[in-house]
RNA sequence: GCGAGAGUGGCGGAAUUGGCAGACGCCCUGGAUUUAGGAUCCAGUGGGGGAAACCUCGUGCGGGUUCGAGUCCCGCCUCUCGCACCA
């Protein structure tokens, strides 16, 4: 390649940049918020080298940024570190320095790279999770919690990963495996802080109705994990002691069907029936620790055989005062509902198959239309159908008689409604360094206290090692100075809580740092942020569907609650781009299919690897990276280039006086250019703004450059004013609106028309409808929907004399054999319909 | 099983939302230029038929609505993602 054939990126860019960087100009002006606009991308951990898959979701927010500044919008484009957590802390210890020297070095590369990619932001307002100033409102975020009581802190059974070697949440659990490490997760008994999300269920539920510019994909998701199931607890009463023992069940109408029940084997009253079994309850103590010990992998496993065994007691259910015996079994869980089940075998399938196994009862209760075979002999039925045995609602169809057992319940004080949720609590302890040491300190006289708003931070010490200890207790424990403190009410000898907090807390606000990043006085100003969220464009990664996305949704709940913040959801529209694959797969050092971005920039230059990254297909869909497809965005910028060179005067004149382009007498070439041209323009707003369709964007822009060629060579190389101008328009729209994706090459091109001073003082061009009328348009005619010809017609003529004209032409009559024709459609632009 | 989304050339993907299917790009073929290669430019590029103008079939499968369906309706099939002994 020599150097005249290609554009000189590598100058150029390098030119720009320092130029974007000295003029700082992505910096927004925070105290005006008219039409401001707030484009955030999800901020990332500073885990090492961005490849050519990252790149994807920054370079979308940066073209977005830009275009909306060309429109005139104000701006907040962000971007700040995620940089606590275990991904830091990991390679750090792998790499023998400590997570903070490590973190900060990232930093500085990633900063490096996104300006390589010719991705600005505005660092004046760059937070970083890991430093005092921010976690320090972290740590205030934990006392806003605790203080409203969704901060708690009880024993519980906790996933606890032994490679990480620390707790996880349960959105941090996969298939029973530890979400980083793939490890098998344990279970542990600890004591731990939640915070309960669950009082939020219904409302993190309901308020996604309104979440109108989320991807369907993600809500249903959030749905799903939020589990919200409608029902009702009934009270049966153990007949041995006369405890009631309350389930949960969606189906309250099958209930004169139950004829056992099971409880989880964790279930509480389970040591108690062992200790009064006649045969001594070894059999029983067996199948309990059998059970628990196969772990969450497999007792999540839907093939799992069913099994159980019968406790020898009974139980009564109320509706009937029938007796009913009472199992255990490895079916039922207890982080679900209450832990007992009533089980009504002939119309649920895990009962039925339960019962079949151990010869239990099964009794229909529910009939199924006349002709339909219900249950028996291979399954339950399980859906709708009038009740027979059913008492008092003999007879009813069970969907409507559904409510009226609930009332009957109520009446009767055996049961009520209730909603049963999936969610759990959010388990925020970590047995971690590298975290925001949660602000509670552990008094022998006071109890749990809070640390004093005015005493944070509280500082992470800089320990020697961090390392995880292992044994439940955190790296913190090992440090007497961080461990002993005073109680700040009694101020009597205390010790801190030596857990840090989840790194989801450090994310689940950020957002909101953004408007006031250097307050030493508060998290945040919320006048400034009332004015400037909630966030009007929110991009990330579809992985942080719902763990980031709800705790986010959560906190923001909880503030406004606390009236901090007026509105109630952060993020009014969400994008969720898709991966970049290569060979098929995710890019991953491991599989060493990584495109680092180093050498395309090197090759290509900047603006390629954005162009084509936009290019590669739609952006929420996942694409395969192809080497040799980048020179297709290679070569139309060079096209580009060698295009608006070689009629640099043109643009010129174009651009000194753009109203002169209405004067000017034009043939038909240069006018189906000038259409072209707007609307292109046209197509751009909606590609870009609505609805991010950058592949079809760069598509369009392609297709000008290919017209103006074509229209070039129809001009036969004769000039006229009319095409001059034609063609300056052409490439003067050009330029601009290519700059959101190819900023370099588009500031250099811009500064060579004239008009220095950068493309974010340039508009974006508004399309000029009047430049689109044209005196004849080629009408396609379609005889009963056939394609039968082709008619010259005037354009801008009303419907109705296209239609009398296109009735009156001899050629339509000749299309269909003289007779005349029955009807025409005239479909807006330029197709006719006839119908014989 | 439940929920969401998708199925269009050799490939990635378009189609102004019911109006000329295959835009744009990649690959491939031919030509121009060049000592040559590269780069650039031009032309071609869904299947079948034809020397050609054109004809014909064609958007996962089967029906339907309509002058007209990739798009709408009914019934299937396949794939991707999410959830799942959730009572």
């Amino acid at each position: 390649m020599s150097a005249e054939q290609h554009y000189p990126f590598t100058e150029i860019e390098a030119k720009w940049q320092a130029r974007w960087r000295e003029s700082r100009s992505m910096a927004c002006d925070i105290t005006d918020a008219t039409d401001k606009f707030y484009c955030l991308m999800m901020f990332p951990y500073p885990s090492g080298d961005l490849h050519v898959g990252h790149g994807r979701n920054y370079i979308i927010g940066d073209v977005l940024a830009r275009y909306l500044r060309m429109e005139g919008r104000n701006v907040l484009a962000p971007m700040g570190w995620d940089a606590f957590g275990l991904p830091a802390e990991n390679a750090a210890i792998k790499n023998n320095v400590h997570p903070a020297d490590w973190t900060t070095r990232n930093i500085a590369r990633m900063k490096r790279q996104f300006s390589r990619w010719g991705i600005e932001y505005d660092w004046q307002r760059e937070v970083t999770s890991c430093e005092p100033e921010y976690y320090r409102w972290t740590q205030w975020l934990f006392l806003q919690l605790f203080d409203a009581g969704l901060a708690v802190r009880k024993q519980a059974d906790v996933n606890w990963c032994p490679s990480c070697k620390t707790v996880l949440a349960n959105e941090q659990v996969v298939n029973g495996r530890c979400e980083r490490c793939d490890s098998v997760v344990e279970d542990r008994s600890l004591m731990q802080w939640f915070f309960r999300i669950t009082e939020y269920a219904d409302r993190l539920l309901g308020d996604l109705d309104q979440l109108d510019h989320w991807p369907e994909r993600v809500k249903t998701m959030q749905r799903n994990w939020i589990g919200r199931s409608a029902g009702a607890r009934i009270d049966f009463e153990l007949v041995s002691t006369g405890e009631k023992v309350p389930v949960f069940t969606t189906r309250p109408d099958t209930l004169w069907g139950c004829t056992y029940m099971v409880l989880a084997v964790e279930h509480p009253l389970v040591e108690s029936i062992i200790a009064r079994s006649a045969s001594g309850g070894a059999d029983l103590r067996a199948f309990v620790s059998r059970v628990k010990r196969l772990g969450r992998e497999a007792r999540g496993d839907a093939g799992l055989e069913k099994e159980g065994i019968a406790t020898g007691e009974e139980v009564v259910n109320p509706v009937n005062g029938r007796r009913i015996p009472l199992w255990l079994a490895n079916y039922v869980v207890m982080d679900y509902g209450t832990g007992a089940v009533m089980a009504v075998p002939a119309h649920d399938q895990r009962d039925f198959e339960f019962a079949k196994r151990y010869n239990l009862p099964i009794e229909e209760v529910v009939a199924p239309p006349p002709g339909v075979q219900g249950t028996l002999p291979g399954a339950a039925w399980q859906d709708a159908g009038v009740l027979v045995r059913s008492g008092p609602f003999d007879g009813q169809k069970s969907d409507e008689a559904l409510p009226k057992v609930i009332d009957w319940l109520r009446e009767h004080e055996a049961g009520d409604h209730t909603v049963s949720f999936r969610l759990r609590d959010w388990l925020i302890s970590r047995q971690r360094y590298w975290g925001a040491p949660i602000p509670i300190i552990y008094c022998p006289d006071c109890g749990t206290v809070p640390v004093p708003e005015k005493d944070l931070p509280v500082r992470l010490p800089t320990l020697v090692d961090f390392r995880p200890v292992g044994d439940g207790r955190s790296p913190l424990a090992t440090s007497g100075e961080f461990l002993h403190t005073s109680c700040p009410k009694c101020a009597g000898p205390a010790e801190r809580d030596t857990d840090t907090m989840d790194t989801f807390v450090d994310s689940s606000w950020y957002f909101l740092r953004y408007v006031s990043p250097h307050d030493s006085e508060r998290p945040f100003d919320p006048a400034v942020a009332n004015r400037w969220l909630p966030v009007d464009q929110y991009i990330g990664g579809v992985e942080h569907a719902i763990l980031h996305l709800m705790y986010a949704r959560f906190i923001t709940k909880v503030l406004h609650d606390r009236g901090w913040i007026a509105f109630k959801e952060p993020f009014a529209r969400l994008f969720t781009q898709g991966m970049i694959t290569k060979d098929g797969a995710k890019m991953s050092k491991n599989k060493g299919n990584v495109v680092p971005p180093d050498v395309l920039i090197e090759r290509f230059g900047a603006d390629t690897e954005r162009v084509y990254t936009l290019f590669i297909g739609p952006p929420e869909k996942d694409a395969e990276w192809n080497d040799r497809a980048v020179e297709g965005a290679y070569k139309f910028l060079n096209r580009t280039w060698r295009l608006v060179h070689e009629h640099l005067d043109a643009v010129r004149a174009y651009a000194a006086n753009p109203a002169a382009i209405t004067g000017v007498e034009m043939g038909s070439v240069e006018r189906g250019l000038r259409r072209k041209t707007h609307s292109c323009v046209q197509k751009m707003r909606r590609d870009l703004a609505e609805q991010l369709h950058f592949n079809t964007a760069i598509s369009a822009l392609m297709e000008l450059v290919n017209d103006c060629g074509e229209a070039l060579r129809a001009a036969e190389g004769a000039m006229s004013p009319g095409m001059r101008l034609a063609i300056g328009e052409a490439l003067h729209h050009l330029i601009l609106m290519l700059s959101p994706m190819a900023p370099h090459v588009c500031e250099e091109l811009w500064e060579k028309v004239g008009r220095p001073g950068g493309i974010l003082a340039a508009r974006f061009p508004q399309a000029d409808l009047s430049a689109l009328t044209v005196d004849s348009v080629t009408l396609v005619v379609q005889v009963n929907g056939k394609i039968r010809g082709r008619l010259d017609m005037p354009a801008g003529a009303a419907e109705a004399e296209v239609k009398r004209q296109a009735l009156a032409l001899p050629a339509v009559e000749q299309q269909l054999g003289g007779t005349a024709p029955r009807k025409v459609f005239v479909v807006p632009d330029k197709l006719v319909n006839i119908v014989a």
